[in-house]
Formats: C-alpha cells, sequence, structure tokens
DNA sequence: CTGAAAGCGCTTACAG
DNA sequence: CTGAAAGCGCTTACAG
C-alpha cells in the first residue's frame, strides 16, 4: 500500500464546496501517476502490487510520483479488475437486539481484527425474513458485494444456507451445527462445559436441577441437554418438565425461571445454556423472594464481560467467543482463496466459579 | 431491480468444483441478457434503472430475458461507472468490548435498518490508534471504500474527524458534540434526561448525591454535570469529590463507587452517566455490604435492555439510541446525496423510574 | 525490465 | 424510443 497523507490540490475545494450537488473532488487516477513518472499505467500498477518484474530503480520514482500526486488506488476499479472485493458479510440472527448482543459482539471483534489483519472489511447484516425471502443472501456474493460470509449463531430458519452451499460459494457457520446440512464450521465444545457445570452442581450437593435452553433443535443445545439428562438419569432425577425454553433471551429466561418454580419449587440449581437467560433467571427468582445462590444456584454459558458484575457474579461456562470469531474468519479467508478442504474446528471450555452458585440447600 | 432467484446453469457447477483453485462460477452479464432480448446493453442498463424513455413492450421483454438468464447486476462495475458505492462506515471508539456493547448496539441496529431501507449496507470500523494514524479513516471515503461515515460515541481522540471534514466528505457524529470543531451531529438530549433524574432524587430526599461520569471532555457530559452542579450548588452539597471518572466501564463505575464511598461515605444517591457505569457501581455497593437501594440509590444513562433485569432493575435516563441511529443514517444519506445544510439534531429523553432508587436513608 | 492493448461490466451523453 | 461509443480506473496476458 502507499503511505504519506494524499493531498488534495488546493484549487479544486472551493469549486467543489459551491456547487449545488455534491461531488467528489477529482482524484488522482494511475493514468496521472504514470504520466509524472514517464512510465505506463501497467508499470505502476505493478509497482503498487509490489511485482517483483519491477527494477528497484523505476519502483522507487513510481512510488514518489504516487506521493507527491497523492495517489491512493480505487478500490472499486480494483475489485472490477481483479476477482476480490475484499469485503466479507457477517450474518446474525434476527433476533431483536441481536445488533446490542453481547455475545454476537465479541465473536464479531474476533472477526474484525482478524479480518483487518487480513485486508478485509467487514460488512452486518441482519437475516430477516424479507432479507432471505427476497434472496438478498445470495445477492450478497452473486453481485459482489462481498467474496464471503459468516453465519452466527444460526440456530433456527438456517435452511437459506444451503443457497450459498449450493453455489459454492465461501460460508462458514459460526457456533452453530446442522444435522441437515453439510457446511463449515467453527464452534466450542458445549460437551466438555455441560459436563465441568453438571459435575461443579452435583459436588455442591444439587439433584434436582432445572434447566432453560434456547430452542431445542440446535445441536450446539442438544448436547448440552445430553450432558444434563444422563447426569440427571444417574441421579434418578430426570423429568422432562425440569427442562424449559428461555428463548435465549433475558426475558425469556425470567419466564422459564417462573414457570419451572411454578412446577418444581424443588428445584435447588438451574442451568441455562446462555448468560442471557441466566440473568433472566436470577431476575425472576429474586423478584419471587428467593435468593441466588442460598436457595437456588445459577449457571449460565458464555461467560460474557458483564457477567461477573451482575448481583451475584455469575458461575458460567467460558466460551473462547473471540477466538471463535478469530479463526471462523481466518478460515473463511482460507476458503476465498482457495482451500478446499472442509473447516470442521473444536474450542475448548471451561467452568468459571463465582457466586451464583453454593451448596444445595437443606431441606 | 430484478427478480427471481438467479439460475446458475448446471453444467457449470461441476467444472468449478473440480477445479484446483477456487473460481467463481461465470455470471451472466449485461451484453449477455442484450443479445437475448435484442436490443442494446445501453437498453439494457436502462430498463434495470427504470429510465421511463423506454418503452413498455422492450421493459418487458428485456425483463423477461434477465429473468432467464438469472441476470443480477454487478454491484462492482455499477459503482465505478456510477459515482456512489451505497455504502456506508459506522466507525466506533477503541474501547475494548465495544463491538460488544450495547450502546453501540443498539444505534447500529436503528442504522442498520435506515440503511436497508435506503438501499445501503454497512461496514463496521474500530477506529483503534493505528487505524488512524495510517490515515485509514480517510483511505475509506477516497478509496471509495463507502460513500460516508458515521462516528459514534467519540468523546475523546476525535480529531480525526477534522480530516473527513477538510475533504468535504459525509460524517454525522452520533450522539458526540464538540466544541472545537463543526460537523454534523444528531444528539439525544442530556441536558433534560438530567434534569429529570436530579428533580427525581431530590424528591426523594437525597442531599448528598455522588456522580460517576465518563471522561469530562465531552459537551455531552459537561451537559450533565452542569445540571448536577447547579442542583447540588442549590442544596448546598456541592463538592468537587463527588464527581468521579468511571471511564464508561462496569469496572470503571464500580472502582469509581469505591472512591466515593470512601471519601464520602456520607453519600445516599449515585447518578451515572451510564448504564454500565450505574452496573458497576451497585455491583461495588453490593460487594461492600450495602444493599441498593435501601443505603444508596443509583441513577443511570442510557436504559439498555438488559439494566430493567438488572438486580435491582436499573432507575435510568432512557436515550432513544435506536432512533438516533435511524436518523443519523438519514441524514448521512441526504448528505451524500447532496443536501448542503449543516445537520444539528437533538431528541428527547426521559427518566424510567425503576427499583435502584428509593427514598434516601435517614441518618 | 517495460509498454500497448484488451478487458472487467456497467452508465451516460450524444446521435438519430 | 433505441444504439454506438466513450469512459470509469484498474489488472493481466502478450510482446518485445
Amino acid at each position: 500500500m502507499s503511505s504519506s497523507s494524499p493531498r488534495v490540490p488546493a484549487s479544486e475545494l472551493p469549486e467543489d464546496g459551491k456547487s449545488g450537488v455534491r461531488k467528489r473532488a477529482k482524484r488522482v487516477s494511475m493514468r496521472e501517476v504514470a504520466r509524472h513518472s514517464n512510465v505506463s499505467v501497467a508499470t505502476v500498477s505493478m509497482v503498487l502490487n509490489n511485482n517483483p518484474r519491477i527494477s528497484r530503480a523505476t519502483q522507487v520514482r513510481v512510488r514518489r510520483s504516487m506521493d507527491d500526486l497523492g495517489y491512493t488506488p480505487d478500490r472499486v476499479a480494483q475489485s472490477l479488475s481483479s476477482t476480490y472485493t475484499r469485503l466479507i458479510a457477517v450474518l446474525i440472527p434476527p433476533l431483536s437486539h441481536a445488533f446490542a448482543d453481547a455475545y454476537f459482539g465479541e465473536i464479531i471483534s474476533g472477526i474484525y481484527d482478524r479480518a483487518a489483519r487480513l485486508g478485509h472489511k467487514i460488512i452486518l447484516e441482519q437475516a430477516k425474513p424479507k432479507f432471505i425471502e427476497s434472496g438478498q443472501h445470495v445477492e450478497l456474493v452473486e453481485r459482489r458485494f462481498v467474496d464471503g460470509m459468516l453465519c452466527l449463531g444460526f440456530i433456527e430458519n438456517y435452511e437459506f444456507i444451503q443457497d450459498l452451499v449450493d453455489r459454492d460459494q465461501p460460508v462458514i457457520a459460526v457456533n452453530t451445527q446442522f444435522t441437515d446440512l453439510e457446511v463449515d464450521t467453527v464452534v466450542c465444545d458445549y460437551t466438555a462445559g455441560a459436563e465441568q457445570a453438571m459435575n461443579c452442581l452435583r459436588q455442591l450437593g444439587h439433584q434436582k436441577i432445572g434447566m432453560i435452553l434456547g430452542g431445542s433443535r440446535g445441536v450446539t443445545t442438544q448436547d448440552v441437554m445430553a450432558v444434563y439428562r444422563a447426569n440427571s438419569e444417574e441421579m434418578g432425577t430426570y423429568d422432562g418438565g425440569l427442562v424449559v425454553d428461555g428463548r435465549y433471551s433475558e426475558s425469556g429466561g425470567a419466564e422459564a425461571a417462573r414457570q419451572l418454580m411454578d412446577r418444581h419449587p424443588e428445584v435447588t440449581a438451574i442451568f441455562c445454556t446462555n448468560d442471557k437467560m441466566a440473568m433472566g433467571a436470577m431476575h425472576y427468582l429474586h423478584r419471587s423472594g428467593r435468593s441466588v445462590p442460598e436457595d437456588v444456584s445459577v449457571v449460565g454459558f458464555d461467560n460474557l464481560y458483564a457477567s461477573q458484575f451482575l448481583n451475584p457474579p455469575l458461575t458460567t461456562v467460558h466460551l473462547p467467543l473471540y477466538d471463535l470469531g478469530d479463526l471462523a474468519c481466518e478460515r473463511l479467508i482460507q476458503r476465498i482463496r482457495g482451500l478446499r478442504e472442509p473447516v470442521s474446528e473444536l474450542l475448548p471450555t471451561h467452568l468459571i466459579l463465582r457466586e451464583s452458585t453454593a451448596m444445595a440447600a437443606k431441606r
């Protein structure tokens, strides 16, 4: 890439400033640089791309011209001539407040940093029903908006991903897996995390443990459920009524906790498949006059940054969300650049013990 | 825009699937559509852009060809020929976890929806020091990555915005104002919100009120401080030591609350300029054995979605963040399209009373 | 080591 | 109402 700040010829500014309609300042193109340094545009292009065929001397001369003229390559023209846009799309599910969701945010943070390091920029999209119905997910790649896409957290209504796979477009599903769809994935080890959480609760003497999950169709959710069920059955306390859907949100978690405690007031611990539902559950427990963890222990999943500041601070399974985004982005770009092997990565997780869990209350 | 799902000729797929290096499926261009419907590419272009000069008959015929061939316009080529990219950049400050911040998230949500409705896509960028130093904020517009940008929450280190203003690029600062920089802004009415909050606290009998703010340089923060100070002086309780910096974060808020309570244990209420610091403050208060609101009342600013689920639910000033993003985006796009009048909008705010505030403790 | 030329897929005056 | 042509600013064989 070029260097030093480009200078706009002062003479152009006032004129531009006065015209009725906005007009971009005239930019300097390769042709001007070529003329200025007495070479062809082809040579300028090669200098720009560090093509070793260019001699050191003209290399330097052309670079100087670029700096003198304040040349900066036009990315649109570059994209038209080459094959890539160097843009990737990040798709999030059509949940309300999804953009404000720390879970997606941490992943996006990892994606962004990796993308920036590899010279890519990211476009953010939310896959609302209309978006999918009108085929915009396909247009995103077919109309050359982006080179590939990352799909975050599509537990349900993920069929649209098939459209992209069918067209052989680079796509990676981040932290979701599907039984009926073959697509590249990068996920966290939910099974291991769930095992640590259940172990911990059992060690603390909890027997009747409730579970709040979000949409039972997801493979990761099913992994957690399998661990939960195996442990409950071992203790002889398994009961389908102990499992409630909290729709991934704080309000859903609160509502689920209400149902759970109404049906099974003997429950001494609640295990949630994300921190937001755990927050909602704690909210309901307090509201209903129970204290956490004295009356009921609560465990979450995600370890969002804010969870340590809850009252009480939340015991939860740490998911390496930043790393997840980082790796997913790296793999996607490899795919874009020609990697053909399927991607399937698993990242480790572990339990973070805080104050929302304690010994089971004696009864 | 075109319609119906584009079909890739089946014959192309296998070949593409086998080649060693990834290769985009050959797309159908305007030329093919032109040939297929016996017109010139100019006509196809005009049909695509609904130019009224084209007769109804060829209009229909060309549209059909597009559908038959699965034509979809190449956005890169469109951008090269026209002046616009239909992309806008959203810049956020270099705070850690900024992507996961609900405050920015809600604003971005409003931006996204409006942008989508106006046919624009958004690119997300974080203005880290290196990003600015290497002039990438300028390249964003000069190299035609985007048509304009929205800068969210730059309270400090906002000097880079001047570079864009100097180049007459469309930029809008969202929810920040500057005394030393003339730029379009869309902000919330912090003064009105602060007045309601201080009124409320005074009605509840609070006299010694602490304040936690984030970076005292921002104009909005100064607005809040002015209200706080005027009220405190009226009560005769003003003291510079009651004002502490909480750096906008949960941990900073907790730390600030510690300092505040150590220095002034007689404080009965804390007013924070955002919800995250309020959350941190509550966390510290609980940790130090005080209860909210019995011992100390806490008031925030933002009304993030999660704040209602805190324990206790947070009393806070509601900021219309979604609408803020929506309006900022609308104005930016008007700017891009030629609007020349400066933009300066103010959105109303109001206090949301919840359970983190109560009558001042008798002492 | 460098240049002339074709091409990427559109849009936009300019003619007719 | 429609077409031929130039142009947007690059990259990439192909020559030399």
